[in-house]
DNA sequence: TCCTTAATGATAACAATTATCAATAATATT
DNA sequence: AATATTATTGATAATTGTTATCATTAAGGA
């Protein structure tokens, strides 16, 4: 008997699928006791923690010092806004030219590519 | 009279200049205090964090959940071996295509690209 | 040299995450 | 189906990284 497969983990996992805002372990708490009050943050943040061992949820690299998360591993990368703080998902931003040089200058294994563009999004820059 | 040029600002500047280890604020901590035990740890915190905001220092992200910092902030990506924790510089990876890509779809400006790779270094390839 | 106040050092407060532990419940065994 | 085993849970304490507070110090203009 190795892992169990929980409730909790579950409504977890189905939760966070279902979101598209890259929550924050906190904001995945309070959706997630939406469905089940007594699920406990400690639950959230184990299986969280669990589910990126797995590769079945990634963890979003941004620069505001806390962790947010993402149900779709798929190959895309992020753009934060410095004046509203929005993240958003760019999928058509192809990343084959860095995975080419990696392989092409350097031994190393690359397994997972993290990247984040930092600036000011479409909306906030009319709005100055 | 705005702001001040202080010699404990001084020395976390030139302390972090010389090192190439992208440390974290305590790690810096420790080198700045070799050269004046005096320094406190909330000045390092407060003056990193100015150097950032005036550019001349660059917050690295990690997937370690601990900020790091690097004194080099001209266009460079890192990798992050998953074994033996290091961080490398890597120098000879462009990014321009990136750029291109995001200056052809998107509206957004992009004033900061912040690139990690993940996975296993040459040395902890060997050694399995 | 004096004056103003930005910056410091020490420490308290806070926030995010991890560890502890008795109780619960998933699943292997009977 | 009943039981035994133990991974997982929920509550909470502990830990860690970072920020806020505040009396004191010192940078730099008058």
């Amino acid at each position: 008997m190795n892992t169990r497969n929980t409730r909790q983990k579950e409504i977890i996992f189905q939760t966070l699928n279902e979101m598209h805002t890259h929550p924050t372990i906190l904001e995945l708490c309070e959706a997630v006791r939406y469905k089940d009050s007594s699920v406990g943050q400690a639950t959230v943040y184990r299986n969280v923690s669990k589910l990126v061992e797995e590769g079945k949820v990634r963890r979003v690299l941004t620069n505001d010092g806390v962790d947010h998360y993402d149900a779709d591993c798929s190959q895309h990368v992020h753009f934060v806004c410095r004046k509203c703080h929005r993240l958003f998902d760019l999928y058509d931003i192809s990343t084959s030219s860095l995975a080419k040089q990696m392989k092409g200058y350097h031994e190393f294994d690359v397994e997972k590519i993290h990247i984040l563009f930092e600036g000011t999004c479409d909306h906030c820059k009319q709005s100055l």
